[in-house]
DNA sequence: ATTGAAAGTAGATATTA
DNA sequence: TAATATCTACTTTCAAT
């Protein structure tokens, strides 16, 4: 992992569909050179997958929300992730610190959905309660964090 | 938007890489007309971007928290976003309702940047507290939702 | 709105430096 | 590791349906 992989890196981040040919003339590298890269990248786990992204609300998903799941004495935390993992509106799962094992951000199309949503989740076993803290807007999500990627971890002088 | 619509988004979701001849052959369309349905999409706003991801750890940036921040009495939640979106180990901002304005997802390299970062954001005016979960692991993050993409949202007998 | 053809461009691989 | 050359495949435009 050198500058240029990191550049690569931090240019398929802002476009996922960027040609070989592109990102070789953004780093000054030949596409050959570029196409070896990106592919030792991937092989290595660090560019895990490319998607697109699409907003939400136009595919009927208006509602989102983040809910805390406080389990019960007896859970086992990866039970609770597989569980939560077969609910397709629960699009993002966290094992966090504190009295709740996990927030999961839930996504469905509107408030009755979301009821119906929350008593799945907590029909779920292991899991004691629920927490819901309701969307409002999402101001930006998913942004790209450049630290260390654009510049060196040990910058220097 | 019809079905063919929400399969090439699928499609798209699972791989923003794949080509207009491959998307073509999932859904069985020629080529030509998948770039353009792509194409609309995108004006629509249906689509919004295509971003490689990216394993975090392995870029150096291996803690993760979700901060709540609880404002002022006199905060704008406007400003509040607009400054919070200036720190860019900010990766995601949520409006929220409760008497936090924003949960914030916080993405950095050590837990002492996490504590650096925590004092930027409460020195941020209009933020009286703040409030951190740290993430332990992120089970799976940004998965694919298609309630209402693989097949039509009014979908029954 | 979809297709198929034509021209240009990019991807993928092997070879060489 | 990078570049060049080659072949294959895809993209893009456009006329026709």
């Amino acid at each position: 992992m050198d500058a240029l992989d990191r550049k690569i890196i931090a240019a398929l981040r802002l476009n996922g569909r960027a040609t070989y040919a592109e990102l070789g003339r953004t780093v000054g590298l030949s596409a050959s050179s570029v196409h070896e890269r990106v592919g030792k990248l991937e092989s290595a786990g660090v560019i895990t997958g490319y998607h697109a992204v699409v907003n939400p609300s136009t595919v009927g998903l208006g509602v989102t929300a983040l809910v805390g799941i406080q389990p019960t004495d007896v859970a086992e935390n990866d039970d609770l992730a597989e569980a939560l993992s077969e609910l397709p509106e629960v699009e993002s799962c966290y094992a966090v610190a504190g009295d709740e094992a996990f927030v999961v951000k839930v996504r469905v199309g509107t408030v009755d959905d979301l009821e119906r949503t929350l008593g799945r989740l907590r029909r779920i076993g292991g899991v004691a309660r629920t927490r819901t803290t309701v969307v409002l807007s999402t101001r930006f999500e998913g942004r790209p964090n450049n630290n260390g990627l654009d510049e060196p971890p040990e910058g220097g002088a």
